[in-house]
DNA sequence: AAACTATACGAACGGTCGTATTATTAGTTT
DNA sequence: AAACTAATAATACGACCGTTCGTATAGTTT
């Protein structure tokens, strides 16, 4: 239906123009921010046309998240799983995730933690399927320390050393945006680093 | 002019009551999800009479994060300045912010990390009263934390142990909001334990 | 060529937004 | 009691919101 013969139709290629262009302006002016007119003012198509792609709105916040969690995957986890298993894919992972923030792959940083906090609070499918993005994160983080736990190469909880991580990601991302400096990512760095180091066997 | 011989006048009793209902609005649903219209709506007063206490959104806007600021140290920084400096203040810190966000004084979670994301990305007065608080309240962490190394209980650079827990207390935060557990919490409260007690001399 | 489907369009809906103007009430002062 | 002021209300405005509708165009299938 999407494809033909390995050529897109047209309407998945618009499709994909809106999510890309989605994302950015979510992870800037969040989901609600996220408006079908301006959408399809600054895409130079048709409200009508773009909302008949999604049907509602929240179906294309929905469509939105599972964009960006695609483009997560590419930027942070997929090149820490190319390397081999241990602390050294822990580090990886934290140098990935601190690049992605760093280079602004989404323009207002950290798509997740943006829409996290903005659908923290509330119930609906969008909150659902953000909590359970943040889920799988987690689980993920644990995993490969885990791994690393397991060759005994780290010394520690895997839960425990995944949120300490997390935490260290996250403070610089909001550090970052909200003072325009790259103090945060210096500190995030170091105490990554001393966290590793002191959990290192 | 708001007071006459300690009682105070009408319109600032409802200012206080607007205020009081605006912070915790904004703790759920964002500075932008705060409307006058709803606001005036659930206090039962006119959208026009509330609209005149502050001439603007961006005004009501600011006015709130001055409201939470207040509730903010009432709840959080004052107790903890109760206690001598030192180790003891940096472990009361933490415990009251622990507290703060666990008895939900703002029903969303902690108000700041909300709006402070929601504004995170874009320019204007709000952004910059917000980053203001950040810069402020982290400033307020290093110094509590630098008078416990000044007294020779901590060996560590205070920024650096500052950022460390602060990134804790934020992490639980969105974790309990988002998940609607406490996990979070007990994570938090073990790392900063570990923490303090790997840089405690 | 005819029928059908996918895609996009413009126009309009009821609603809510922030804001401005004008009126009414209540309190204080004279 | 009259005059004045501060506080609240009533009403209206234009802009934008998400959504629906009917229609036009293109591409595919029969």
């Amino acid at each position: 239906m999407e494809k033909v013969d390995g050529r897109l139709v047209r309407g998945d290629q618009t499709r994909r123009a809106v999510l890309r262009r989605a994302v950015d302006i979510a992870s800037v002016d969040g989901l609600e921010g996220l408006s079908i007119g301006r959408l399809a003012t600054e895409l130079g198509i048709s409200k009508s046309g773009l909302f008949a792609h999604f049907g509602s709105k929240e179906e294309l916040q929905l469509a939105t998240i599972r964009a960006a969690r695609r483009i997560y995957a590419d930027a942070v986890v997929l090149p820490a799983l190319e390397v081999e298993p241990g602390i050294q894919r822990v580090r990886k992972l934290s140098e990935c995730w601190i690049d992605y923030s760093r280079r602004r792959v989404f323009p207002g940083g950290c798509f997740f933690q943006k829409v996290s906090h903005e659908y923290a609070a509330r119930g609906g499918a969008v909150h659902e399927a953000l909590a359970g993005v943040h889920r799988e994160w987690m689980e993920l983080m644990e995993d490969v320390v885990r791994e690393a736990v397991d060759r005994g190469e780290l010394a520690a909880d895997p839960a425990q050393l995944a949120f300490d991580l997390n935490a260290y990601y996250e403070a610089a991302n909001l550090a970052s945006i909200l003072h325009g400096n790259e103090t945060g990512y210096d500190q995030a760095s170091r105490s990554i680093g001393a966290r590793l180091e002191s959990a290192a066997r």
